[in-house]
RNA sequence: GGCCCGUUCGUCUAUCGGUUAGGACGUCAGGUUUUCAACCUGAAAAGAGGGGUUCGACUCCCCUACGGGCUGCCA
């Protein structure tokens, strides 16, 4: 690869199921990579083996597959490294980067105890920072890195600009544990590094342990990656995105029928922008897309505009592309699958369904007409619209439709000469006509459905209605 | 407690010292209409508060308030 080639990670834990957020911030680092012909990798965090679950990452993964975020090669486990995480941490204490700590946990933890009940700093100063290690050749130890008192370090970050921490704020944070396991704030950098990441694009929850893991970079020599801290997503009541918010979960989403591509232009949208466009194709998302687009505060959820947007999506899409996206969700949501019938008919009638549905489940609801069978089974609404009085109309109507040809105009005209000669407007008769063809009061147009199931289908439905 | 980050209509956002502060979702009022949806027209709706700097601040600086993050041998 080249020096110069744009290589950008998502590296999710899989302590549970893919989050909103983990799927913008995955989108986010897939749309740089692939608007500039880089490489968008995956790395599993599961070095945290009690309570790393291989049922999430399968999750995370499926999760990402449906957002259509491909990734390049095969996902990294981060605990099949921990080798070579343990091989950075001696490196740098052999060059007396880090130092070995004897401090017990109870030691660090009644410390921690005395500090807060004096309202003063908690950051733990080991005594071992200066003290040659072999005086203690058996006991356990730690391995922390020796990070600078003095001074203070500047950071840049694509997001969030300049931000300058104070040395003194900075703490011996430990690099392995006592059973020599590496630290995530060392797996990640050892990771990147390796994994040749050019551009860390993550959560802002990251930003204060970016100075941290920057004195992993110095201490080894590696050349730091660009850094872009992205403001959380928060849930419609202005607090953090948690359980409470419902569905938090991408899977859910996609349970509930939101297209992927509309999901894709809402997630991008949120905390990102490119002047005062709001929909627009993944091309042109990955064209536009840029760090420097990126906002800084956080932006809450809103259902209502992932459906507005879903709506033009699915307006827009390709027949065939979105009766495939219909046949996933009906696996997904484990209902029963399209007959080649109930899929040829639905293409038919997409250009009449696809406009007035912001979800697949509203789309079906639609195309009612068309997964239904003979006799057709009228809810409570379209029942009521199945008067005597209008089967006796449609006793009159049905004989004439025999002889139509089946063309929209020619159906047109002819049931505007039936309403005429019997004085009555189009209007009165659609609804129950609706009814009598879908067995719903919600349905593409009657001339749209007759056009749909055939005049064979449209006179026996309005022959089942009339008896 | 300490440190870091953030704050424009209800929501997502534009603005990169000079605008009647723009767009979108939502809302409301009309229109269109064969249901739903879509669509069209219009309306209400914002710079957290206080100090500066400047001829001029949403924009730059400081303080306060509020929100968030970090402060683990979690990730």
């Amino acid at each position: 690869m080249s020096a110069t080639e744009v290589v950008t990670r998502f590296a999710p834990s899989p302590t549970g199921a893919l989050h909103i957020g983990g799927a913008r911030t995955a989108l986010f680092n897939w749309l740089y990579a692939r608007g500039r012909g880089g490489k968008f990798l995956l790395r599993i965090e599961d070095t945290d083996r009690a309570r790393s679950d291989p049922a999430n990452t399968q999750a995370i993964l499926d999760g990402l597959t449906w957002l259509g975020l491909d990734w390049d090669g095969e996902p990294v486990s981060q605990f099949a490294r921990i080798d070579r995480h343990a091989e950075v941490a001696r490196a740098m204490l052999d060059a007396g980067s880090a130092y070995k700590c004897f401090a017990t946990q109870e030691e660090i933890a009644i410390f921690r105890e005395a500090a807060r009940a004096e309202k003063a700093s908690t950051l733990y100063r080991s005594p071992w920072r200066d003290v040659p290690a072999h005086q203690h050749p058996d006991a356990p130890f730690v391995i922390r890195v020796k990070a600078p008192r003095d001074g203070q370090t500047t950071l840049h970050d694509v997001v969030q600009g300049d931000v300058t921490l104070a040395n003194d704020q900075l703490d011996d944070m430990v690099l392995l544990r006592s059973d020599g396991t590496p630290v995530y704030m060392l797996a990640v950098v050892v990771d990147d590094h390796d994994m040749s990441v050019t551009h860390v694009i993550r959560g802002d929850d990251h930003l204060t342990n970016a100075f941290r893991q920057n004195l992993i970079y110095q201490a080894m020599g590696w050349p730091a990656p660009v850094l872009a801290h992205l403001p959380l997503i928060f849930g419609p009541d202005g607090k953090k995105l948690s359980k409470r918010h419902g569905a938090t979960a991408a899977a859910a989403y996609q349970a509930m029928g939101y297209p992927a591509a509309g999901m894709r232009n809402y997630l991008t949208r949120l905390g990102w922008s490119h002047g005062d466009d709001e929909f627009f194709s993944d091309a042109q998302a990955r064209e536009w897309f840029d760090l420097s687009g990126i906002g800084k505060s956080p932006a809450q959820f809103d259902t209502k505009k992932l459906e507005h947007l879903c709506g033009q999506h699915i307006a827009t899409a390709d027949n065939a592309a979105l009766l495939h996206e219909i046949e996933a969700f009906l696996v997904v949501t484990g209902q029963t699958g399209l007959t080649s019938g109930q899929a040829d008919g639905l293409l038919r009638a997409m250009d009449s369904l696809k406009e007035r549905a912001k979800t697949i489940p509203e789309l079906l609801e639609k195309a009612r007409f068309i997964l239904t069978q003979r006799p057709v089974q009228a809810d409570e609404k379209a029942a009521a619209q199945l008067t005597a009085q209008f089967r006796a109309t449609l006793g009159e109507l049905t004989p004439q439709l025999q002889n139509v040809s089946w063309t929209r105009h020619a159906l047109e005209t002819s049931l505007a000469v039936f309403c005429e000669a019997r004085e009555i407007k189009f209007g009165q008769i659609a609804g129950p006509l609706r009814a009598a063809l879908a067995g719903r009061t919600v349905s593409p147009s009657v001339f749209d459905m007759m056009l749909v199931i055939g005049q064979d289908e449209t006179i026996a439905r309005l022959t089942d209605a009339s008896a």
